[in-house]
DNA sequence: CCCTGATTCGC
DNA sequence: GCGAATCAGG
């Protein structure tokens, strides 16, 4: 692959938001991320913030304020096509996690049923053990709260909240080795069959 | 160990 | 110019 006038357009773009050169590499694909890197240097689009060195992850404000300057409500312009959106969890287990939020540590929720629909499957939650349930609202604490865009492979992308208000965010925590969730989530989003069948209390 | 960007240097 | 290897850090 060659630094085309697209790709590297791409690539400015990328940076230019903030996206990590591994996730530019892997948006163009046939490239590391060390090449996009290298490739930045040698555009001399380096740093991006002023500083000097790291630049990692950001702790995402529980509520970003708006950004109204002093004096001026004039809403820019904001000309970003922003290209397809990332892609929630690929795959969908037996229990799907339909709203996990019921179990966070939240004022009275609003009931809002985002999609209008009628919801009809909803696995409910009522057929995973207490036990589980606790540990998993145990886990949920110490949650990393990352945002869609901060989710990888490695981590849990167990939804958290309600997605229609800022109070959501994912799991985070270390996923299991091919799974998308960490152990707690992927405890009561794969339930075995025999496990599921009538289990009441 | 996961990740981040920065730098070097042979090609 | 390119980017793997390496470095430095969270």
């Amino acid at each position: 692959m060659s630094w085309t006038d697209e790709r590297v357009e791409t690539l400015k773009k990328m940076w230019a938001e903030g996206q990590s050169a591994s996730q530019i590499a892997k948006e163009l694909g046939g490239v590391t991320r060390n090449a996009v890197i290298g490739k930045v240097h040698r555009l001399g689009l380096s740093n991006r913030v002023g500083g000097g060195k790291d630049e990692a992850e950001e702790e995402a404000p529980v509520v970003a304020a708006k950004p109204e300057p002093v004096s001026r409500p004039v809403p820019e312009q904001r000309p970003e096509p922003v290209a397809a959106a990332p892609r929630p969890a690929p795959e969908r287990p037996a229990a799907a996690p339909a709203a996990p939020s019921n179990v966070t540590p939240l004022p009275i929720r609003k009931a809002i049923i985002p999609a209008g629909q009628p919801l009809p499957p909803q696995p409910s939650a009522n057929e995973i053990s207490p036990e589980v349930l606790a540990s998993v609202r145990e886990v949920e604490k110490h949650a990393k709260r990352l945002t869609l865009m901060e989710l990888t492979e490695r981590t849990c992308k167990w939804p958290i909240g309600d997605p229609a208000t800022d109070d959501f965010w994912f799991c985070g925590l270390p996923s299991l080795p091919g799974k998308p969730y960490c152990e707690a989530h992927v405890g009561v989003a794969f339930q075995p069959m025999s496990a599921r069948r009538d289990r009441r209390r």
